[in-house]
DNA sequence: CGCAATTCTTACAAATTGTAACAGGCGCCA
DNA sequence: TGGCGCCTGTTACAATTTGTAAGAATTGCG
C-alpha cells in the first residue's frame, strides 16, 4: 500500500516548504504548487487523497476551485486561510471543504487533521495498530500476538485493552484507579478483581515468569508498570 | 430519510441549550446530555450520526470516551473544548476525533462542520457495485461471489447486506448495535440471533476456517472486524 | 517471625457467540 | 392448485470468553 498523496496549493514558498517537510516527515507523499493552473494540470495524471488549498491565490478564486475539487475529485479538501472570520469558515465548509485551518498554524495539527480525514476514507491507514516490544509484535487489528520466531498467539478483546494501556504508557506507573477509568469499569465495584485476572491472563500469554516478571511488573500498593521499549507502527 | 441525529455532551447547560437551538434550527434531530454515563446509556437505543463531546466532563475522562466512540460506534466525533493548545488538539484527533472546535465558538461554524462530516458519511460508495478483497470478487449487482480461480458462488440479499457493511468499513470494529441499525432490525428483539446466523452463513461462503477465521473476526462482547484490503470498482 | 493488606491463581458460573436443524414464507412452474 | 426449492428467522445446544469467588502466595512493616 503506497503512502497517501497530499497536494499543497499555496503561493507562499515558505508555507509550501514547511508543509512539505512536515508531511513527508509524517510519511505522506507530497506535491506542492504555487498556482491553481499548475495544480489543475497535475490533477490530470495524479489523484491526491487530500488537498490543502490556500484561498488567497493569485490566479483563480480559491473557493470556486474548492467547490470543483470536492465535487469532481473524490479527494478531501482542507482549506488553509488567513481569513479568520466565522463567515469565511462557514462558506468554505459549505462549498465542500472538509476542514478549515487558520493561519498561522502548527504543522503538527495539520498532520493530525489530515490523518483524521484519511481515517475515514482509507481505514487501512488507521492510527498505528501494530506495536513491537521485547521480542513480541502485537497486532491490534487482528488480535494476534506474534513472537520473534513468527509463532502466533491470539489475544482477546479484554486482554488487548490492558495490553494497549501498557503499550501507550511504557515505563510509567499505571495505577489501578486509572485502569478502571480507562477500561470502563465503574469505580467501587469488585471490578478490580477482574482486572487482576485480565493481567494474569495477559502475563501467561506473554510467557512471563510468575516469580520474576520482566515486562509487567507489580508495584505493591500502587499499581503496575510496563517495562520494555515500545515501537509503534 | 429521517434527519440526522446529533448528540451533545457538555456539562454546561447554557452550551447545551445554545447548540440544541442552533442544530434544530438547522434541521437536525438532537439529544443533549450533561454526563457521560447518561450519554452512554442512551447509546444503547439510539445511534447518532455525529457526536459533539466536551472534553471536560465531571464523571469520565473525555478522551477515553472519544476513543471508544470512534472505535465502536461508527459515528463522527467532534470535540468541543476550552483547551486551545496545539498538543491537545493533536491528541484529540489522533484518538479518533474527526474535528476539534475550540471554545468560545460560533454555532454557525459548528453547523457547517457537522454538515461537512455528514456530506462524507452519507453517500459513501453508492455507485461501486464490485469489490475485490483477499482473493474474492463480490458482484453486488448480480449477487455473485467469485474466487481467484473464477469459480462463482451466489449470495443472498441478507448476506450481501452484511458483506457490504464489512466492505465499507474494513479493519474497523463494527459493533452489533451499529449492525442492527444498518440492517434495519429494531434493537432489543431477538433479531440479534439472526445476525449471528447471517454472519455464520457468510463465513461459510467465504470458506472461513471456523476455528481460525481470517476475514471476519469476532470480538467477544464488542462486535466484529473485517480484515483484508478492499478495492472498490 | 508474625500479621495484615494486597495481589495471584485456580475453579466455577454467567454471558456471549457459533452453528446445525427446523419451520414458515415466497416465487416458480407444470 | 400443489409441489419444489430457496431464503430467512427461530430455537436449541455446544464452545468460547469473561467476571466472580475463594484460597494461596507475596509484600510491607514492626
Amino acid at each position: 500500500m503506497t503512502a497517501p498523496l497530499v497536494t499543497i496549493l499555496d503561493d507562499e514558498p515558505a508555507i509550501r516548504a514547511m508543509l512539505s517537510d512536515a508531511l513527508e516527515e509524517a510519511g505522506f507523499r507530497t506535491m506542492a504548487f504555487a498556482r491553481a493552473t499548475e495544480f489543475e494540470a497535475a490533477l490530470q495524471s495524479a489523484t491526491p487523497d487530500v488537498c490543502l488549498v490556500d484561498l488567497s491565490l493569485p490566479d483563480r478564486d480559491g473557493l470556486t476551485l474548492v467547490h470543483r475539487l470536492a465535487l469532481e475529485q473524490g479527494a478531501s479538501v482542507i482549506i488553509i486561510s488567513g481569513r479568520a472570520q466565522v463567515q469565511d469558515r462557514v462558506t468554505g465548509l459549505e462549498l465542500g471543504a472538509d476542514d478549515y485551518i487558520i493561519k498561522p498554524f502548527d504543522p503538527a495539527e495539520v498532520v493530525a487533521r489530515i490523518r483524521a480525514r484519511l481515517r475515514r476514507d482509507r481505514p487501512a491507514q488507521q492510527t498505528a495498530q501494530t506495536a513491537r516490544f521485547a521480542g513480541w509484535t502485537a497486532h491490534f487489528d487482528s488480535y494476534i500476538l506474534e513472537d520473534d520466531a513468527g509463532r502466533e498467539t491470539p489475544f482477546s478483546h479484554a486482554e488487548g485493552e490492558v495490553l494497549r494501556l501498557f503499550l501507550d504508557r511504557p515505563k510509567r506507573l499505571i495505577s489501578r484507579a486509572m485502569m478502571q477509568e480507562s477500561l470502563g469499569g465503574a469505580a467501587g465495584e469488585s471490578f478490580d478483581r477482574a482486572m487482576d485476572v485480565r493481567i494474569s491472563r495477559l502475563r501467561t500469554k506473554l510467557r512471563e515468569d510468575p516469580r520474576n516478571p520482566r515486562l509487567i511488573k507489580t508495584i505493591y500498593g500502587a499499581g503496575y508498570i510496563f517495562l520494555g521499549d515500545v515501537h509503534w507502527g
